[in-house]
DNA sequence: ATTAGCTGCTAATACGCATTAGCAGTCAAG
DNA sequence: CTTGACTGCTAATGCGTATTAGCAGCTAAT
């Protein structure tokens, strides 16, 4: 019941008849310290290791070492899929792949602020148990982003960001040249007309969506309407479309596409048949609608992988970090067809 | 650049003109120590920490008090979702919400072993850092559980364990008396020759779906056809199925229903017109298929909520922890109906 | 015989915090 | 004017490890 009292290294130097400084040598010295202690002694401090089940606390070192393998993940949003938010299981598979294979732990930071409001620096905040930290959500806190930029404390962003007082290290996804492709190639199917869907900003990634769409616009390609407000009425949006002529709606939300894809169904209308639709990035959860959307892929592991791996160089070799944007390949999917010309 | 070195209560103390202990006693003083300083002085110390932003770290503080408000999850397969498994999702959907609540934060174990073979005594055990653990998988390592029971680590297991050298303080479903009532309810139905397919062990989860079923034989209800083997061709499932001439069949994996099921329509049958089929748990990622299986459901977000709860009173009150068996209710679905007399 | 150099260790300290014992000063009661 | 209680703090210590400086004993060279 009463468990005998955690082993310290004293109690192993007590048994192998030794100080607790040769027993840390023993078990972590460096070579040059270590070429002072014969086998002999050594074998002997090992055999009580191994025999007591004597395992180093980590705490305690890491007090002494100033590092302990962590790897904070500080999430904008609940880091969990509920309801209808797994956005970050993808990141997070790959932040934990690297993070294996770099051999450290993660330590999801929860508690840092309460409900919706979290906060990096929240009262409390233990995010420096961590050796550094990678950051996500769709939408960062600007004043706490300058803040990481300005200390000395390791982190990497998941998704682009905008300077905030210096540059911010990130591994991005590159929607603008994403979003590019595909109106370039809705462009060489006779599109000339076309439609977005979705907030031009002030997200880095909504953003960077529009701006990638926008520098695609000229040379015959117009845009005839911008529809802003996320979750309006599909019905809405439907009759918009065809009041402004477009041939092709170009979608920041899954979730809206779906919607008009089923009110435009149920009029009796067919995608790419009477217009054609495209989705701005991949979307988790997509096979739930029956439709393949043709979209663009965003590399969501290995975005969390390449992090990971940066996160790690800065902690251990003081790396700067950069800024890197992977490319977004597109998916064909069944929804981007040749223009309808339409009366 | 060269950030200012890390604030310790030392700077914050020289600061505000006091010691390094009234420092630490203004942040978590007994409320006996704090009537001895008067409000003055504490509200000069907060000011400084205010404005510095100095936060204390956690490892000194676990160091000092041996407590840092922690939790650990260890998996022994990776914690998020990969394409084809995301097993641990809702549990650790229902960790992190009560951890939250608790207000302690989660360290995911990933460094523990190299690939799949993950242990939790891998290295020197990280364990520790954390204040207690919640062990989760769908097979332990036994000598590693007898280990964790042995040893005076706080620790709860998700899922029923047998006991390992003594109790092993676990939530889990209640899944043979889930899988006892869906037989019983297909005995009410008019069935009486059964056919299950799936392992009867030797992990504990699967040991106590064929017990339950076991246990509910007799009484006119009788195994004709045991098909072990996970992953078998599902028309060779389907010509056994007849051949026994079973009018219904319990499957341990919903693939394997799923599967079957397809063969079946594929045969011009249907389900439960030519025969039931009951899946024996609830299933993630079950929207995936288009049939609504009879099943029962497993509170898998309660799980991990009680087994979290519990882990915090084992750590705070040094609670020994229970074994609580949460019911798994039925979901009635659209595949078991009534016996069909076959010649 | 002194010195230099090596071997095989150990003592001492730092890490940042929590906590306890207790010191110096004031004030009131006896 | 002594005692006791109370106030407002601080010094000191411990937590378990890593690390550095250095000691004692020996050998070999000068």
């Amino acid at each position: 019941m009463a468990a005998p009292k955690r082993l310290t290294q004293h109690d192993i130097a007590k048994l192998a008849g030794v100080s607790q400084a040769t027993v840390s040598l023993v078990l972590n010295g460096a070579p040059t310290a270590l070429a002072r202690i014969p086998q002999e002694t050594r074998e002997r401090v090992q055999q009580v290791i191994r025999t007591t089940g004597y395992v180093a606390d980590p705490i305690a070192r890491r007090m002494a070492k100033g590092l302990n393998r962590i790897l904070g993940v500080f999430t904008y949003e609940p880091a969990f899929p509920s309801a209808q938010a797994d956005f970050f299981t993808p990141f997070l598979l790959g932040i934990e792949e690297e993070a294996q294979i770099q051999n450290y732990d993660l330590l999801l930071l929860t508690g840092a602020g309460v409900g919706q409001d979290r906060k990096i620096f929240a009262d409390g905040n233990r995010l420096r148990i961590a050796d550094g930290c990678l950051v996500l959500g769709r939408e960062f806190d600007r004043a706490e982003l300058t803040r990481l930029v300005s200390g000395d404390y390791p982190f990497v962003a998941i998704g682009r960001r905008e300077d905030a007082g210096g540059p911010v290290p990130y591994v991005g996804g590159d929607y603008a040249n994403g979003t590019r492709a595909l109106v370039e190639k809705a462009g060489a199917l006779g599109h000339s007309k076309l439609a977005y869907i979705g907030p031009p900003g002030p997200a880095e990634s909504t953003a960077d969506r529009w701006s990638g769409f926008d520098g695609a616009l000229g040379d015959g390609l117009e845009l005839v309407l911008h529809i802003e407000t996320a979750g309006r009425a599909a019905d809405e949006i439907l009759d918009a479309l065809f009041g402004s002529g477009a041939t092709v709606a170009f979608f920041v939300e899954l979730a809206d596409a779906v919607r008009v894809e089923a009110a435009a169904r149920a009029r009796g209308l067919s995608i790419p048949g009477d217009f054609s639709a495209v989705v701005l990035g991949s979307h988790i959860r997509a096979e739930r609608s029956h439709v393949q959307f043709t979209a663009f892929d965003i590399p969501r592991e290995e975005m969390g992988r390449q992090a990971t791996a940066m996160l790690v160089r800065r902690i251990e070799s003081g790396d700067a970090g950069q800024q890197i944007l992977l490319t977004c390949e597109p998916v064909e999917g069944e929804t981007l067809g040749p223009a309808k010309r339409r009366t």
